[in-house]
DNA sequence: TTGTCTGCCGAAAACGTTTTCGTGTTGAAA
DNA sequence: TTTCAACACGAAAACGTTTTCGGCAGACAA
């Protein structure tokens, strides 16, 4: 076994000085062809490579960013994930991962961990307990210490920084309007409670959907959803009580729920009942039948906060407090739970 | 913006020398109990963490695992990458997630890079160009440094090191069987080209099932997929041609698409064709029918592969060369896609 | 001979810790 | 009064880099 091998072995091997060699490699015009062509060609003998530790704590910079997200096991979180490392590792970063699974003290905890020296920004998505509580302490601590933050997804105005979003209120309203413009009246909604941010926003759009083409609301088409194991009893009543032509479910789960509860009501989707459904993951494609769905890009996501944070990073003027919200389209991916729209 | 405080300014701000400051903090016995709380007052109202970076150097040691593996848009490998993460987080580890893309040259290049320094050691599971290439020198270069790497999923026997994988010729077979002794006589096989160590090993299962229980064995009913995008084709001849009453896939994607083949078909599953798939992801959970098939428990492995790598790490002696393999056990989840199975 | 310039190299500081060892002061025992 | 232990603290090294600065030798001009 051979350890690594440091700039001081180099020195003591070839007699020279720390210096010598390190200058050397950095081909500097200090040193003589004769001594740096030496160098170079023990360092390569003995496959020498800088310590990056070392680096970190001289340059004060680890090109590392710190991802928190709630969890990993979710198809749109993976997605971001891989967008942010592909454009992270082209620019030389890494990702380090934390999970909060969705609990404000683990995000809490992760975050004090890599503050103090691991990562050089955060990229991250509040847990669910986090939006809860609305206590984003944590958050602007690690800001206010010249560290930047983007967020993305599920995101809160009462922090100042970074954010790459869509409009999940836009969104919504699209799909429902266009289910409205394919002549569905009685529109179900499936959703979460409310202090999950991006779930509000998108009973928000439905509602406006609703309103704007002069559909009154009605509470009994709209449930809300605390425990997603325990849904399928609520979804049950709601497809069975009130004549619905189509449901808009604010993720896939529920929506491909709302597809196997209707399949075993004997109603036809989409002749009896049409579903959209929201981001395109792996559900959508592949149940029968296909769910149409609001497509949220999850790596342009990813890219884009990537990019937003190496920026911060290497702007000479570190404090630009101009922070930017990033918007990124969505579009109605069309399958089979819903007649053709137009 | 108040930077992060470091000993050396505590130790300024008291007129006290830095290495009092570092005993006191750590509850040093030299210290009398005046300096002690002092220290430790100022600290606490400065909200002092160490900087781990300087720890990583003093210590050589990082208290980071780094993972290695082809994507991470991909179900299984979000679950092992929860189970690593959770005992990892657990025992006070982080983990730096690096993607291959499937890539010889990206999986050497992230080995390379957080070889120096910036982990403790390797959990990986190889990429198809690796495994294709037979290349491991990457591998065995890291370990002969001293650096611990455990593999899952996808190893190969020329690397030696701790290994977590699951037992999958002995899945596949005992798959096959159940079905065989279900009534089934003609079953297809669709599974990947060989040089995907898994696919060839659960390729082998399937061999040995039929011939132990007097089947001969028809290649027209095996298809090898080399790309997946394309694959629909030679899975509607497999399903035409050949009057089959089964199929075993040896993954989820296509076990799906073989079911969407068939009922494009105008075939029923399970009743003229029952199918078994491999992974128990999302897509066997949600399509319809669900899709009977193997689990292989992605957070175990991941749990186990950490524990794993961090006795390694926290072992005393350090050179102890007895390298475990750790088979998970698998087991068959009945769905919709078979008969009951007895 | 003296002065100056240039080419080449080394010493040392710095990043933020921890830890070993040394040292000065105090009080009590001899 | 002398001696010695106990106590409280500081100096410095170490981890592996990069970089600034200073110095030495030789060449050349005055």
């Amino acid at each position: 076994m051979k350890r690594k091998v440091t700039l001081k072995q180099i020195a003591k091997e070839l007699d020279v000085s720390i210096s010598t060699v390190s200058k050397s490699l950095r081909d500097s015009s200090e040193i003589s062809e004769d001594t740096r062509l030496k160098v170079q060609a023990f360092a390569k003998l003995y496959n020498y490579k800088p310590n990056l530790i070392a680096l970190s704590l001289k340059n004060k910079k680890t090109k590392t960013i710190g991802i928190i997200i709630p969890e990993i096991v979710h198809h749109f979180f993976a997605t971001v994930i891989s967008g942010i490392e592909h454009v992270a590792n082209e620019r030389g970063y890494n990702v380090i991962v934390c999970l909060s699974d969705e609990s404000f003290d683990k995000e809490v905890i992760n975050m004090e961990m890599l503050a103090n020296g691991s990562i050089d920004g955060f990229i991250m998505s509040l847990s669910k307990e986090t939006q809860q509580r609305k206590d984003f302490h944590h958050i602007s601590e690690v800001i206010n210490q010249g560290m930047p933050v983007v967020m993305f997804d599920r995101v809160t105005n009462d922090v100042l920084c970074d954010k790459v979003i869509i409009d999940d209120s836009l969104a919504a309203y699209q799909a429902v309007e266009s289910l409205i413009n394919n002549g569905m009246k009685k529109i179900g909604l499936i959703t979460t409670v409310d202090y999950v941010s991006v779930g509000k926003l998108r009973t928000e759009g439905y509602i406006k959907a609703l309103l704007s083409n002069g559909i009154p609301i009605n509470n009994d088409l709209i449930v809300k959803i605390e425990d997603i194991d325990n849904c399928s009893t609520q979804i049950e009543e709601l497809l069975t009580n009130n004549d619905l032509d189509s449901i808009f479910a604010v993720n896939e789960l529920f929506a491909v729920t709302a597809i196997k509860t209707a399949k075993r009501l004997q109603m036809n989707v989409p002749e009896d009942v049409a579903i959209i459904g929201f981001t395109d993951g792996i559900i959508s494609n592949y149940s029968s039948p296909s769910i149409t769905t609001v497509s949220q890009n999850g790596i342009k996501m990813g890219n884009k906060a990537a990019q937003m944070i190496i920026e911060r990073l290497e702007s000479e003027d570190e404090e630009n407090e101009q922070y930017i919200t990033e918007v990124i389209e969505t579009h109605l991916v069309q399958r089979e739970s819903t007649p053709i729209l137009k």
